[in-house]
RNA sequence: GUUCCCAUCGUCUAGUGGCCUAGGACAUCGCCCUUUCACGGCGACGACCGGGGUUCAAAUCCCCGUGGGAACGCCA
């Protein structure tokens, strides 16, 4: 006995960038589709022609592919039940809701909006609960229909029930019940003959064998209309399961003002895609070990739906960059090289000046301690370019008198050493230092400082032997002037 | 206002009636490692929202409060 083949979507509407809830929400998704061996299907739920935003569909499509969540239907790749544009199966709707109203399940409104507006603005002053009054339900069928056929124009209403309850098994919370008197008639189709989210939604994951619906917990009051309309075209719901809502740090829903929120943003920021993935299928799920690091195939290895919580939960940044600063770790400087060659070369370090070799010892050298793409810029351009300027904190500190000649007399060594290696310039820091009777750390410190301008860094002898024995000579005689020029002044 | 949802450290979470003097992770603070910064190791701080039940036993079940969130469009 087989189970019914696991079919879920994501179902974006194409008004703006995808949001970390969103991509949070197409992770679930496809994380249940490839851990049951289902299918992840990609709708667009186009409905809306006033807010239908083209920028933003690729910017999705970019965003999704990014992620790396493929989709086995949805556009650009095809599908039995294309096409995947709900702007684009209009006759399907309409169908349903000749259907509905040929049953008595739905009736044609003839209110204009600006009426449902007062109505609405009346009920909000008199504290009353917004909803519609039903007036045009009690328009005989034969009066309705002559004014449809008169041309009027209508939105088509479901007939709700008024009296008894709706319920339904959310996979998280259990069971949901709803007086059916607190819901009103919703519209299926608009006036335009496009259909609502309601209708399509509920036609198309009927058309589309979804077998589960994995969407934001913003939809739960909504659900038991959608029941309704299931229960009138004679439809069997699929399985609802509810995400925890995503909050911003300082509570409430997260949006642009309380930080980045979209993919684009965090992408922007300098994080990885699978860091994205694997924190954002931490919110609202755990796999119940003590496991926070999980590349993607240990994701879909561990995910359930029983494991995941009804709980909305923050979005916590501190914990990306950790996060992210995991995947440095464990990533190879030949996994991270194109990634952050992209960065240097946005900020206008000359890469094309030097070896492939040496700009793979550099991400190599700053990959571990480097939280974000961004770091590497921040806290590397030294490999690229001679230092404009030396932190001033530091300076102060090890930039003392007495220093500019330890560092001729380190240049005069190295240009001497032989050969320029890291176990040799250890030896010679280790040496001088002793036949100067001072702490190793005393050279140390005004080099490293000579070199990048920082005072933190990598290990400071692969550092040397990393920028070759010309350039640290430069540096180390160009930071001597640069303390005796700054005694004179 | 109405309806619905939620409730364990600051944050993400483990916990499904006894294993809980509540475990892990991030953050914070110490110490260690160390040429710096990271990494890593060790440790500290730190929570079951409140009140009633049920039970021999409740963080876990029920009820009521309280708090937070969401929805209430010819948007999705």
């Amino acid at each position: 006995m087989s189970e019914k083949k696991v079919r879920v979507r994501f179902a974006p509407s194409p008004t703006g960038y995808l949001h970390v809830g969103g991509a949070r929400t197409a992770i679930f998704n496809w994380l249940f589709a490839r851990a049951k061996g289902g299918d992840f299907i990609l709708r667009i739920e186009d409905t809306d022609q006033t807010r239908y935003d083209e920028k933003a569909f690729h910017s999705l499509i970019e965003d999704l592919k990014w992620l790396g969540l493929s989709w086995d239907e949805g556009p650009e790749v095809g599908g039995p039940h294309a096409p995947y544009f709900q702007s684009q199966r209009l006759p399907l709707y309409q169908e349903a809701a000749r259907r509905l109203m040929d049953e008595g399940n739905a009736y044609p409104c003839f209110c204009t909006s600006e009426r449902l507006d007062e109505l609405r603005e009346q009920q909000k002053k008199n504290n009353l609960p917004s909803s519609y009054d039903r007036r045009c339900r009690n328009i005989p069928a034969d009066a309705a229909k002559e004014r449809v056929a008169a041309g009027e124009n209508y939105t088509v209403r479901l007939k709700t029930p008024f009296h008894g309850a709706t319920r339904f098994q959310d996979f998280v919370r259990g069971t949901i019940e709803t007086q059916n008197r607190v819901l009103d008639d919703l519209v299926l189709l608009k006036t335009d003959k496009f259909p609502t989210y309601h209708l399509a939604n509920v036609v198309d994951d009927h058309v589309m064998e979804i077998s589960h619906v994995l969407r934001g917990d913003e939809w739960i009051p909504s659900t038991p209309r959608h029941i309704l309309i299931y229960q009138a075209l004679g439809y069997e719901p699929p399985v609802f399961v509810h995400l925890p809502i995503i909050l911003a740090e300082g509570g409430g829903k997260l949006s642009k003002r309380k930080g980045a929120a979209s993919v684009g943003d965090y992408r922007e920021l300098g994080y990885l895609p699978e860091t994205l993935v694997n924190f954002l299928s931490l919110l609202g799920w755990s796999p119940g070990d003590d496991l926070e690091f999980m590349e993607r195939e240990t994701l879909v290895e561990k995910f359930t739906l029983e494991r995941v919580n009804p709980k909305s939960a923050v979005f916590d940044e501190k914990k990306l960059e950790w996060l992210n600063g995991q995947y440095f770790l464990q990533r190879s400087p030949e996994d991270l090289l194109p990634l952050v060659k992209e960065r240097w070369l946005s900020a206008g370090l000359e890469l094309s000046r030097f070896s492939d070799a040496y700009i793979l010892t550099a991400v190599s050298l700053l990959k571990d301690r480097s939280k974000r793409l961004p770091d590497f810029v921040d806290f590397g351009r030294y490999f690229f370019e001679e230092p404009k300027e030396y932190e001033e904190k530091a300076a102060r500190k090890h930039f003392v008198p007495g220093a500019e000649a330890r560092l001729d007399t380190l240049a005069a060594a190295i240009e001497k050493l032989d050969p320029f290696s890291i176990e040799n310039l250890e030896g010679l820091y280790r040496d001088l230092s002793e036949k100067l009777q001072i702490k190793t750390a005393e050279l140390i410190h005004p080099t490293r400082l000579a070199l990048s301008g920082i005072p933190f860094g990598p290990g400071l002898f692969e550092l040397m032997a990393a920028l070759g024995r010309e350039t640290v000579l430069k540096r180390l005689l160009a930071a001597a002037n640069y303390m005796r020029s700054a005694q004179t002044t």
